[in-house]
DNA sequence: TTGTATGCGTTATCAG
DNA sequence: CTGATAACGCATACAA
C-alpha cells in the first residue's frame, strides 16, 4: 500500500508549488488552467486534506464540546439530535462528555478540555449550580459557551432558556377549561428554580381565574427521575387529597407518578387529571399518553449550536434567547369526575379512551 | 492578555531544549532536579499541551467515531453510555454522527471520517445492508472498526453480537413455565436475520416442549418501532387469535402493542401475555412493565470501546465476541387465563398484579 | 541524561 | 497569479 498523498504529492505531481495547491483548495486566486489540472490530480490521486494539520494551522479545533449530566437523559438525546442536525451542515464536530457517569461526578474531562482549549467552543445542557466551576473557568479562558436552559441564572455566557412561568399558565389554563378547581402540584428539588416557576406560573393561572392552590397542595420531589415521581406517587395517594388534577415538574415525575397510579388503580384521567413538562417522547407511549407542555427541544438544540459557531466565529454580545412551551393535550386530561365521589377508591370500569397518542 | 504558552515557552524560562520538555511530558528520562524544575516552570505557567499538535506529531486523530442510525435510538443511549464510561479512563475523545438525521440518509459525513482519517476508529452501531458501503471504505483505509450487533454477516471488521437464537428459546422457557401453551410471534423487517434467530429460538424451545408455533401466527412489522407496533397491534387484534402469549421481535415493538391492548381493553397479562427482547429502560416504566430478554447493552458499549482501542494499538487478528441476553420478568407476562374464555372480549375487572417493574 | 535537527500537513506572508 | 518559506506545537531519531 502506497502512503497517503499530502498537498505536498499532489503540488510534485501537478508541478506547482504547495502554496497554489493550498490557494486552490481554499478556493482562492488560481488560474483556470491550473484549477483543471488541480482537480485532475487530486482525484486521480485520492486525495483528502488532513484535517489535523489543518486545524493547527488555522489555530483552531475543528470541535464543539457538548456537555451534560447524563446522555442517557432522554430530553438530552433531542437536544443533542438537533445540535447534530445542524452541525451536519458546517465542518465541525461534536464531542460528548457526560458530567456523571457510573454514578460519579466528575468535571475533570471537560475541565481539561477548557484548559487545554480541545475544543473551539462548548454547550452546556441543563447545567446547575455544580457546574459554575466550568463555567468559570470556560468564562475565564474566553471559551464561547452557550448553555441551555440552565437552571440558575448565568450572565457570562450564552443562554437559552424557557418561559417556564407561562407554561405554569399554559396547563393551568388548560385544567382549568376542562373543568377542574381542586389542584396538586409536585415540584422536582427544592432549589430547582425552574420548578419554582412552573409552580407560580400555575399558581397565577388559577389565580387568574379565581382558584387557590393550597399551600398543603404544593409538594417537592428530591430528583427529576422516574423513580421519584414513583415514591411521590405513594405518599400522594395515601394522602388521598381531594383534588381532581396534579401537575407534576416534568414529564419524568409524572410517568413515574402515573406507573403508581396505575397499581393503586386509580384511573387517569377518569378519576384524576395528570399533567407534566418537557414533553418527552415516552409521555406519547405511555398509556394513558401524558398531556404535557412541550419544549421545542430540537430546535433549541439546533439554535444552540448556531449561535455557538456564530460566537465562535465573531464573539459578540452575550444574548439570552427564550424559547415558549407548547400544550400537548393527550389523554392524561379530561373532565373532573362529577363531585361526590372519592377519587382513589373509584372502582375501574372498562370504559375507552378515544383520543391517540 | 499574554499568549498561551507553548513547549517552547516553557523550555526557555527552564532554560533547557524542547526535546527535554517533551520527554518530561512523556515520562521519560530527565534527571530529578531539572524533573523538578521543570513541573515548577509548568505550574506557574499554567501550561498544558496542545492537543492538536500533538496527534499531528504522533499521526493520529485522538478520536474515535461513533456511528449510528439515529441517536435517538433508546438502545444506542445505552450503548453510548456503556462507551463513554470505557473512554473516560483513556486520552481519547468521542465524535458522534447520526447516519439518518432530518429523515434523510446521509452517510456522507462518516465517508469523510474515513477518507480523511478524521478518525482513529469506527464504532458502528447496529449496521446493515446500506452501511455495506461505509464498511467496505473502512476496511480498504485500514481504519479499526468494530460493528455492534450489526444484522447481516460481517467478515472483515470486529463483532459483537447477541446470541438470539438462545435469546428466543429463554422467553420460550419462561413462558411455557408459565403455562402457556398457543403462542404468536411478531418479528421486525422480513430481511431481519435478527429477528429470524428469535422466531427460531421461540420455535425450537417451544418445540423442545413439544409446542408448535403455526406459521399463521407468525407475523412481520416493517420497522421496528412503536409505531409499527401499534400498527402491528390492531391488525392483530382484530383477527382474535386464539392464544395466550405473544412474543414481540423487540421492546420497542411490545411497547406500541400495549398501547393498543389498553386502548382495546385486552387485559396484559390477564388475557395475553406480552414479551419482547432488548430491555430498554422505558419497558420498566411501561405499564404493564414489559417482560423482555434484555441486552447487555451498557457492557457491550464498554466492551466495543475497549476492543476498538486495542485494534488500534495493535492490528491483530478480527474477533468476534458474543454476549447472551438474559430475562428480565416483570408483569406483562402471567399464567394464561383458563381456557374457554375469548381472550380480545375478555371483560376488564380492577384486580391487582403484584410485581413490581 | 540532554541538546540538535527534522518531520507531521497545512495555511499565511511576502516576494517575484 | 504563483512560488518560496516561515510558522503552527509537539515528538523523536540521533548526536553529544
Amino acid at each position: 500500500m502506497t502512503k497517503k498523498p499530502t498537498i505536498t504529492t499532489v503540488a510534485e505531481r501537478a508541478g506547482v508549488a504547495v502554496s497554489t495547491v493550498s490557494r486552490f483548495l481554499n478556493g482562492r486566486y488560481v488560474s483556470p488552467a491550473l484549477r483543471a489540472r488541480l482537480s485532475e490530480v487530486i482525484g486521480e490521486l485520492g486525495y483528502s486534506r488532513s484535517w489535523t494539520a489543518r486545524n493547527l494551522s488555522l489555530g483552531r479545533r475543528g470541535s464543539i464540546g457538548v456537555v451534560v449530566d447524563s446522555s442517557e437523559d432522554p430530553w438530552f438525546v433531542l437536544l443533542l439530535s438537533g445540535i447534530e442536525e445542524e452541525l451536519a451542515t458546517r465542518d465541525c464536530s461534536l464531542m460528548l462528555a457526560s458530567l456523571e457517569l457510573g454514578g460519579r461526578y466528575e468535571p475533570a474531562r471537560v475541565s481539561d478540555w477548557i484548559r487545554d482549549r480541545r475544543v473551539d467552543g462548548l454547550i452546556l445542557a441543563k447545567s446547575q449550580r455544580r457546574e459554575r466551576a466550568l463555567i468559570h473557568l470556560a468564562v475565564e479562558a474566553h471559551l464561547p459557551t452557550v448553555a441551555v436552559v440552565p437552571d440558575e441564572a448565568l450572565q457570562e455566557v450564552q443562554v437559552l432558556h424557557l418561559d417556564n412561568i407561562e407554561a405554569g399558565a399554559t396547563i393551568a389554563r388548560h385544567l382549568v377549561e376542562l373543568g377542574h378547581t381542586r389542584f396538586a402540584f409536585a415540584g422536582g428539588p427544592d432549589h430547582s428554580i425552574d420548578s419554582k416557576h412552573r409552580l407560580r406560573g400555575l399558581r397565577e393561572g388559577l389565580a387568574a381565574q379565581g382558584i387557590e392552590l393550597p399551600a398543603a397542595h404544593v409538594f417537592s420531589c428530591p430528583q427529576w427521575d422516574v423513580a421519584a415521581g414513583t415514591t411521590f406517587g405513594r405518599t400522594f395517594l395515601d394522602a388521598r387529597l381531594p383534588v381532581t388534577a396534579l401537575v407534576l415538574a416534568n414529564d419524568a415525575l409524572a410517568l413515574g407518578f402515573m406507573r403508581v397510579a396505575h397499581e393503586r388503580g386509580v384511573r387517569v384521567p377518569q378519576s384524576l387529571s395528570v399533567a407534566g413538562f418537557d414533553g418527552l417522547p415516552a409521555g406519547a407511549i405511555a398509556w394513558p399518553s401524558l398531556t404535557t407542555v412541550a419544549q421545542p427541544t430540537r430546535e433549541m438544540g439546533r439554535v444552540a449550536c448556531r449561535r455557538l459557531l456564530d460566537t465562535i466565529d465573531d464573539p459578540g454580545r452575550i444574548e439570552r434567547i427564550q424559547f415558549r412551551m407548547d400544550l400537548v393535550a393527550r389523554e392524561s386530561t379530561a373532565a373532573p369526575p362529577p363531585p361526590g365521589r372519592g377519587k382513589a377508591a373509584a372502582p375501574r370500569r372498562p370504559k375507552r379512551v378515544g383520543r391517540q397518542a
